[in-house]
Parts: structure tokens; sequence; C-alpha cells
DNA sequence: AATGAATGAGTTTTCATTCAT
DNA sequence: TATGAATGAAAACTCATTCAT
């Protein structure tokens, strides 16, 4: 059943996030999954294999959160802020998780695979920048296509830099979150 | 000698490119090295401990770039433009080395020490901004300190998303630089 | 139906000879044979109990081979010659499964269904060299049941060396026909 | 030290007489030899890989045997019938090893190899009937490098044969070399 | 009879680390 | 300092066999 590979990813996900990347064994999924150390090896080759599984997880949390924070009613700015607290709240989350994956893509053997996983995660950026510049809230030269990768890799990166560094100071977390919402503000030429 | 040291480093930094940060043994780092076994552990204590040595390197290998790149003289979007050609190029040659050194953060106890490796990047784009918005040439509500690491995340993301997506695509690098450009310089409120 | 034993039998003989003794895996055998794992064991009771039936198939082919060729009209020297071509050109196409059959042996538990599974190629052999003694064609202290057990092993182990060592090579194989039959000839101390 | 290379390959062969092929383990030969588990895989990639070096002690051993029985004073006669004496008391002792050996061809990765390390054997065998050839003891027409290879293969398969099917019937084996020296005595076209 | 997913004990294999030289 | 063979605990991985369907 499809049921038991659901299983191991999400069973992987957790001990990931337990124990970090090094110290993480497929006992410790197997386990924690509740299957055999031999059925692991039915759905995936090996302990590597999982990445693209739980990159595929990932972007389906982050365009969950997003979909539940950002309200269609709502305006630009305050769907902007509910993006960057998506990010921000999904990479408290799952830090160890992303800085993995970041890693398993440079040991890629599914460099195909990870432009396909992570399409929609962009799509959705980008359409969100297409439907406010239609509105003609953005600045005419803002393109969506580059200007969503820009997006997410400036609000991930800072997300990662704030949890990794500042651990409990929720403070800290807030003024992040300003100071980016600002700076893309005025990146995007938002007009008020 | 310190060279054996060197020499440690240098070969890490080449095996963990090449073989990525789950398979890299410390038999190939001191074959590639040219030592012997043993002699990695009058250096190293273990083989997360080089880690640290190579984030310096890094970070030495990217202020050297800025500096090879950034001329005092030019006007600041040029020098804007110069601090991007730089951190691409780097990322350019480096990337799986980042995506590692993210990775290795993650498996922390070393954190205290990378806040003081990574410090000095910080500093000089905080000191960049600050020259910048003493010379009122940014918006006043820029916060330099807050700023480099919007800066630093957003440019060092795109590039990496760059260079993992599009091998040898030339003109997409031109044009990732140029989105970047051109969203920084609205995002810092540079008055032309 | 028993058209499945069999298919298991011919998978297995291939299987093995692809594969050799240690790396043949009842998934590759049931898989060649297009039959569910679990089916395997209806028709076995495990791996090895599949060998006594591979050395049945194996000795039913050696002697279809030999009847085919050996006319009950040719001369003694002729259908010895025969004899050797058959037991050469089985060899050839089965030498794997000779050399598997021999380590299987070893791992016993069969012993007594080996001899019984053997018995019709010796028994065809020493019923051979009975009807040359009667005839008065060899020496008279030719003991037909212990001859038959040295020629089989001579020219079946003759047969393996050649095709073992010299790939392709034609020539070769003939030589040693001709040598084997010249020894036999004079080992029977056959009167010409 | 090269000491522990040859512990590895007698423990081997111990283990494998013991236990049978199948059943044998790597645990077991490290346990029997005194060493690690892991120096095992320093000086053999692989349980597999050990079988060439088996083998050449097996050459060793036959031909330490014969140069122990075979003496140079005695009739050539003689002489055949410690030869057959030699082969008959290695194959008892050590029929299973043989047998793997064999099957280790089948799945040969080593064959180039395989050739070199018999060859003293097949050589040692056409010496001894050249120099009776010399001596115009056998019929002019044996070629002695086709002849070692039926001789050898003559002489150890029934050997096999006999071990295998009529364990520790005494007399069965004196039977068995009698029918063999009588035989190949024909074969070789002896004068007496 | 037939299936094939699941099992898990058993095995191989790895590799960071040590230590006698 | 330097060495590199040796270690052995720990991990990955296999695969014959079972059993619910």
């Amino acid at each position: 059943m499809d049921n038991k590979k659901e299983r191991i990813i999400h069973a992987a996900i957790d001990v990931f996030c337990e124990k970090g990347i090094e110290k993480a064994k497929v006992s410790d999924i197997v386990k924690k999954a509740g299957i055999a150390q031999g059925t692991f090896y039915i759905y995936f080759s090996s302990k590597l294999a999982v990445m693209p599984s739980i990159a595929q997880v990932m972007v389906e949390k982050m365009l969950v959160e997003i979909n539940n924070k950002v309200k269609n009613s709502d305006s630009f700015i305050d769907q902007l802020k509910s993006v960057i607290e998506a990010v921000f709240s999904i990479t408290k989350d799952f830090r160890e998780i992303q800085a993995m994956i970041y890693a398993g893509l440079a040991s890629a053997e599914f460099l195909q695979e990870w432009e396909t996983i992570y399409s929609p995660y962009y799509a959705w950026m980008s359409e969100f920048l297409s439907l406010a510049k239609e509105n003609n809230i953005l600045r005419d030269t803002v393109d969506p296509d580059q200007t969503a990768v820009i997006l997410i890799g400036l609000i991930e990166s800072v997300a990662e830099q704030t949890f990794l560094y500042s651990h409990g100071d929720r403070d800290m977390a807030e003024i992040k979150k300003n100071e980016v919402l600002n700076f893309v503000l005025h990146g995007l030429g938002v007009k008020f």
C-alpha cells in the first residue's frame, strides 16, 4: 500500500528533525514508521533516495501554510506579510530539513526531479506577483518569474539565519520579518 | 608544518565538492592531501571539526573576490554590481561547499564559532551600506546590519539557484544578475 | 499445472548460468519464470531443493544428446567418438551448471538423491562398455562399472577445461577431442 | 604484515571445509583468523575475492603432496601410483574446497588469474610425462601437455566421485585407485 | 493454486578513530 | 610529528521465506 511509503517519508522527516542529519539511521526511521527494516528498501533504494520525496512534502507543507495564511480578501501588503509569516513558520519548524535538502541537492543524482518538485512553489509566487502587477500595484519592470526566485530566496535565507542564530528570541524574528517586508515592498515598488 | 593543515582543508573542500557531504570519507581527504590517515587527527579532532576551517576559507575567498572587484572610486551602483558579480562568481565555483556548510551548521556544536567566522562578511556588507547611507544614497529607513543579512541571503540564494538549474547557460546568469541588481536598487531605495 | 514447475526449473538453470551460484536469487528465478515469489514455494520447499531437479534435467539432456549422436550401426570407435562429441557439446552449453551441481553436491543433504539421478548416466556408459566387452573389442580386464566412472570423469573434465580456457578457439576443441579419443582407446585396450 | 593475509586464507579454507560453502560467513573466517572484521576487507574486497588465493594454496598443497610421495628413484609405474595417491589424498581432505573453486570459476571475473594459478600443476604433470617419454616408457603418440590435462582431470574426477559417494569405505578407494592406475597405464601405453 | 508485499534475522560492509612504531 | 595497519562498533542492506488475500 502507498500508505507505507507515506509513513516512511513522514517518519524520515521526524527523525531528521530530532536527530539531525548525520545521526539519523534507517533503523530509526523504520522504528518510527512501525515497519520492518527490509520494507524500507522496497520503497527506497537507499537513505538518500528519500530526499526527493521529503522535498515534495516540504513544498506541499509550504503551499498549505501559505494558503492557510493568505486571504484573497486581504490587501497585497497583508498578503505579503502572510507569505513572510508562512515561510518563517515553516522554516522554524523544519530548518534542518531545508538544510539537508540543500545539501542533498549538491550530491544530486536527482537534479531533474528537484526542478519538478519545486516548480509549484515558484509558480505560486510568480502567479501571486502577476496578479499584483495586473492590478497595477507593482512597478512595471517587475518580471514575475524572476522575482519569484528572488523573493523566495530572500525570505527563506533570512528566516534560516534568524532561527539559526537567535534561538528563542521572539522579538528578533519580528524585527527580521518587518525588515524583510519593508525591503521587499521597496524592491517590488509597491504603490501604497 | 602549518602547510599540512592547509593541505587538509583544501583537500577536504575538494572531496566534499566531489562526493557530497554524506559520502565524503576521511580516507579520501588524506589521500588527496597526500598525508597519512593518523596525521589528520593531529590537526583536527574529528571529521566535522574541519568544517569551521572550511567556512573560514570560504569567507576569506569571498572577501578577497569582493575587494578585487569593488573599486572605491566607483559609484555605489557600480560597486553594488561588483558585489553581485563577486558573490555569483564564488557561488559558481563553490556551490556545493556553501550547501554543505549550511547542512554542517545544522549539526551545530559549533554555532558560536560560525557567527565569529561569518561576521567579517556581514560586517563588510553592513559597513558598505552604512557608508552609502551616510552619503545619502539610500532611503533613510535602511538598517545596515539587518539589510546586510537580507542582501547576502538574497544574492547568494539567487546565485545558487542559477548555477544549480541552468548549467552553462551564460545568458541566464546575466539576466539573473540584472534582475537582482534592479530589485536591490529598489529595495535599498537608491537615489539615482 | 506442472508447466509451472518446468518453468521454474528452466528459469533456475538460466539464472544460475548467468549469475553464478552465490549471486542467484529466488527473486531472479521467479521473475524469469514469470510467476509470483510465493508460487516458487508451492513447488519447491527451498531454494536448494531445485538443484536435484536441475541435475535431473541435465542428465536427461545428456542422454538425449548421446542417443541422438550414437548410432547402433556404427563401429565402437565411431560410437565412442560420438559420445565424446555429445559430452563436449553439452558441457559447452552448460559448463556453469555442471560446476554448480558439483558445488551443490558439497552442501549435500541430497546425497542419496544425487546417486539416483546420475545412475542412468553411469548405467548407460557401463552398458555401452559391457556390450563392447562382450564383443571382445576391449581388453579383458576392463570393469564396465568402474570404467564408466573413469570415462565420464575424463571426458567431462577435459571438456570443461577446454571451454573454460579457450573461448571460441574451435580448433582447440577438436584437438582435445582427438587426444581424449586416442587416450581412451588405449586405456580401454580397443582392438582395431 | 603479509602474515595477516595468510591467516585469512587459511582460516577461510578451514571454515569452508567445516561449514560448507553456503554457510560460511566472513565473521567465521575472521574469528578463526583472530583478526577484526574490518581487517578482512583491507586484504580482500569481498568474500568471493579470497577464492583465487585459496586456489593458489590448494595448488601448492597438491605439489607439496606430490613431491613428498613421488621418489625420483622409483620406477615410472610406482611414481604414477604415488601421483594417484597424492591426488586422492588431497581430494579427500579438501573435496569441498575443490568443488567451491570449480563453482567460483563459473562466476569468474578472475579467469585470467586461474590459468596462472593452475599452470604450475599442469606444468609439473607435463614434465613428468615428458621425462617418461624421453625414457621410451610411453607410446610415441603421447602429447605431454595435452595428456597432462587428461590425467589430472581423470584422477581428480574419480577421486571426487569416490569420496562423495563412499564415505568411509576404505576398500572402495583402493579399488578406484587401482582401476585408475590400470586405465592410465594402458592409456599412456606404458611398456612394462 | 496463486499472489506479492512484508518480514527481520542475518550478513556484509563501512569508516572514524586509535596506537604502536 | 608522522605513519598507516588495525580495529570493531555501528550501519546498511539482503533475501529466503511467510501469509493474508
